[in-house]
DNA sequence: CGTTTTACCAACCCATCGGTCGGTTATTCA
DNA sequence: TGAATAACCGACCGATGGGTTGGTAAAACG
């Protein structure tokens, strides 16, 4: 991780483009915003952005790249795991949180991608990937009987990620820690709402 | 309900207009569309559709409008309910899922919504409005005793209605009650997907 | 020093978009 | 039949957007 020290005229990097365009995208939608907006916010022109970039589109491809790779990294290091699928699911669960909150804006956008480009189409087409796979975790777990079977696998699974992935629209990641959040994530979705009959082993807790 | 019989050469009501646009800005997002794609698909022309509505904002306005409206009756209707907070909450739950599947569309714009003008700011203000009235359901039914109280209560509504709203992502509403729909919802958020020790009293469901 | 490399910019191009204008066609009512 | 009413259309306009062109300024390397 040094500085490599690079020739030419110093200037901005495509990280830092890349998290301008991507901020800009999610306040105010991707149409909405433009090739101007984005060189503005850096403090360059319209002209000087295309040296750094290809197009409006490839800024859109990294950015769900990088959501969908740290998506999918998560999944392969849960897959690894032996031991009983609803502990498994549950470690999906957590771990994506946990990649939903450290690459938050990359996976927002993600989150929002409508399947008008091919670009656009590629992602959803690994987001069904994913959710294929966590209904398969969910059905295990359920044959396993460690989790209730009175509900549709495919239904179990798109509310539980929904749940996760409604993070994006209100988790801002300068309060709270992102593993304080993920437990409770967790423990609401496997432990429900309800107050259960005291059985004093889980402490009172408090995040955000 | 009867047919008013109106007077002048016949053709599009507000409502097919209205219809037709908001499943356009589902489909390929409110700034991806055009108001020329919203007359090709009522079968006429720019100018026509003009003569119809004010504006691609107006078509908006009157979505999320419906939209919000219909969330807040639900609301308004649950809070009229006496009763512990935490079965209040889930009657919230409940009529929100069935609002959802009901206006579906709506709903759905709703929640893309950004802020971008006016129009979306009073959204996302109501938006708030009625997650703050979740929030404090959330905090009467913990100080009841009827759901957990190591959550804190806005992450939990948070949360809640983060699942509830996810359905917008894929309840289609030709398959399936929206009534069964719900109670699954309900029953996931406060019972948990983690296998209870045998009760005996729930009957195994299948729904979808 | 001059060459290479990289960042940068002003001006321009053209397609698209939201919206307007002036007129035409179909229907109801008297 | 003819006025009133409402739906409809072709042609146009100004603004904006993604993207291009043809250069200039600043740093590193030899």
């Amino acid at each position: 991780m040094d500085t490599p020290r690079r020739r030419g005229r110093p200037g901005h990097d495509l990280d830092a483009v890349l998290a301008a365009a991507v901020r800009l995208f999610n306040t105010r939608g991707y149409d909405a915003t433009s090739m101007f907006d984005v060189a503005e916010a850096l403090g360059i022109t319209k002209s000087t952005l295309y040296h750094h970039v290809s197009g409006k589109e490839q800024l859109l491809s990294m950015a769900v790249d990088r959501a969908v790779d740290g998506l999918f990294e998560a999944a392969a290091h849960v897959q690894d795991l032996q031991g009983p699928a609803t502990v498994r699911l549950q470690k999906l669960v957590e771990s994506s949180v946990l990649v939903l909150a450290e690459r938050l804006e990359f996976v927002t956008l993600l989150l929002r991608v409508r399947g008008n480009t091919q670009v656009e189409q590629h992602a959803l087409a690994r987001r069904r990937e994913f959710d294929t796979l966590a209904t398969e975790l969910v059905k295990q777990a359920q044959a396993e009987g460690g989790i209730r079977a009175d509900v549709d696998p495919a239904t179990a699974a798109r509310l539980l990620f929904g749940m996760v992935n409604s993070l994006v629209e209100w988790y801002r990641p300068e309060r709270g820690h992102p593993e304080a959040l993920a437990a409770t994530v967790v423990r609401l979705a496997f432990d429900g709402l309800r107050t259960i009959a005291v059985t004093g082993d889980q402490a009172t807790q408090e995040e955000h």
